[in-house]
DNA sequence: AATTTCACCAACCGCTATTAG
DNA sequence: TCTAATAGCGGTTGGTGAAAT
């Protein structure tokens, strides 16, 4: 567990009538407290949880604190490539819906992913000098970003193929059965619909909608040819057909066989636009301010 | 080397929904 | 049924380390 070192000195003490309460920061001394009681009694109330542990915190602040940090399930690092993509769908079916986006990323917190969005999707928003909320920017991530992000997964996909045949299996297998549900969101039925759709709040099998995937337009999809170009037809947004001339953004018009930007970690949207596509975006969304 | 800016993320706040008495 | 307590959610803030100047 990855708990940094933390002075347990000078704290931020609330005075109530009742009690001080702390604020700031958790130590070392008090994670170990919450987590060693809920060992123990398991969780309860979580204001008698924090008294009966011998935490002065807030029974909020415990609950916030087990949850976004100290339960074993919880899964710390990079945002994979694969968490990238649900987010950005996930996001277009519910938007700041941050709870329900976590369901379907096992081990991520809600805090964890709205500050993803807020730090690296916003701000690529920001950086095209569009809302984050527009349709322009919604179609970005839609026609551009996705797509992108489904072909550096098939990329990396290809290259375990190459390194270990069996290792690969597995990881189609876990990459599919994350994806496939919601990979079926390029699909023209469901572009329609899905933006204010709530119909899946229920829990959908993850393996529910493969016809769907292999029927769309990334069943159409080959690494070695532009891939809008292949799928011109296909790329009708709800409100006109971006791939072709008019007011809407064109996509065929961006070189997609050319290298990343980016620092190489794998993780933030930067790295899946390059300088061209950058430019020509900035420049379309100039134009339509 | 010092300072400033940026990026990230843990934690808090305010509000609403749910539950218990 | 009503009310207070609690849980949960989404928005926001502040601290910290890294990068840039």
């Amino acid at each position: 567990m990855d708990v940094k070192a933390r002075s347990s000195s000078g704290p931020n003490m609330v005075s109530t009538e009742e009690e001080d309460l702390k604020r700031g920061p958790w130590t070392i001394e008090e994670d170990f407290k919450l987590i060693n009681y809920i060992s123990i009694h398991g969780k309860g109330r979580w204001n008698s949880l924090a008294h009966s542990a011998g935490l002065k915190r807030t029974g909020k602040s415990c609950r916030l604190r087990w949850l976004n940090y100290l339960r074993p399930d919880v899964r710390r690092g990079n945002i994979t490539l694969e968490e990238q993509l649900l987010i950005l769908q996930l996001h277009s079916r519910w938007g700041n819906r941050w709870s329900k986006i976590a369901q379907y990323l096992p081990g991520r917190t809600d805090n964890e992913i709205k500050n993803y969005w807020r730090t690296r999707v916003q701000k690529h928003a920001k950086q095209l000098k569009c809302d984050v909320n527009s349709k322009e920017f919604k179609d970005t991530m839609r026609y551009l970003w996705m797509p992108r992000l489904v072909e550096r997964i098939q990329a990396a996909t290809t290259t375990a193929d190459t390194a270990s045949a069996s290792a690969a299996t597995t990881s189609n297998a876990s990459i599919e059965q994350m994806l496939l549900p919601n990979l079926s969101y390029y699909t023209l039925d469901n572009v329609s619909t899905a933006a204010s759709s709530d119909s899946i709040g229920t829990q959908v099998s993850p393996i529910s909608d493969s016809t769907d995937y292999y029927n769309g337009v990334l069943a159409n999809y080959n690494p070695n040819q532009d891939y809008f170009q292949a799928n011109h037809e296909s790329l009708i947004s709800p409100i006109g057909n971006y791939c072709n001339n008019g007011d809407g953004m064109d996509f065929g018009l961006i070189e997609l066989n050319h290298h990343w930007v980016g620092d190489g970690d794998g993780d933030g949207l930067h790295n899946l636009l390059n300088a061209e596509d950058f430019f020509f975006l900035q420049h379309q969304f100039n134009f339509n301010m």
